[in-house]
DNA sequence: AGTGTAATGTTATATTATAACTGTCACTGT
DNA sequence: ACAGTGACAGTTATAATATAACATTACACT
């Protein structure tokens, strides 16, 4: 790997993990341009490239953005529920849906690899239960 | 709505309804510009958004690209599989997961509203019992 | 030191998407 | 009929996301 490289990983890894709201590519280039003012694009996506393969983060896919993985355990069967209110992105660990979906699929030959779910709406805390509040 | 508008609506869903496999926006703008050598990305973006709004077309998250609904029915309760060989996507009606995912999500107080589940994987053609044939 | 390989840096550009403004046309009320 | 208005479509420009391609450096091995 080299130094560099798990600096970068290291740096962008501590920026998500303070923020429970995904980040873009472009607004972890900033940040890191903080520290950093020369580095470029692809030496972000480098390091979320390797990040992303060690499990560590997620891409939300819907989003184009990326957050910390709040697990150390699971990598592979978590959904990601993204509130859009607060924009605020829980981690649900979830293998018998994965289970299941993976099964439903087999029945017409179809071997799954990678699973991507998101689900859109409200966090309990944006919810209408604390909007009465 | 508009002549114009619902016209491109039409090309748009007879080029993706004619092929299994998704397209990107700007695939579907070039194919549009052999007729209509003048329209722009909006035209093409508009066009995606109403047909979206109405569930005739879904939107693969991973792929930034677009496939025909392959029912008439099911708008929103569907499973995207992708092989990532022929790159061909499969629509499957799952409603027991997505509501087996909402109830699950419920628990911790987050109300769903839309649903994103794609699955990378081979599809039956493209399998190791094809393979061996 | 010399060579080969892999990581990183750098430049440029490709791809995806939308903001913001302008033009057109159908419809309304008078 | 005609001015006003509002929705849609056209147009221009640019923002946001991502990667290709090549140059350079670092480092391991001899």
């Amino acid at each position: 790997m080299g130094k560099r490289g798990k600096q970068m990983q290291t740096e962008i890894l501590s920026i998500l993990r303070d923020s429970k709201s995904p980040h873009s590519a472009y607004t972890l280039l900033d940040r890191l341009q903080e520290t950093y003012p020369k580095i470029a694009p692809p030496t972000v996506y480098r390091a979320l490239a390797a990040l992303g393969e060690r499990g560590q983060i997620h891409r939300l896919e819907s989003l184009n953005a990326y957050v910390a993985c709040q697990s150390e355990a699971h990598h592979q069967t978590s959904v990601l529920s993204i509130c859009e209110d607060c924009g605020v992105v829980e981690e649900t660990f979830e293998p018998d849906i994965f289970s299941r979906l993976s099964a439903a699929l087999r029945k017409s030959g179809f071997s799954a690899q990678r699973h991507i779910i998101e689900v859109n709406g409200i966090c309990a805390s944006c919810g209408p239960a604390q909007a009465a509040v």
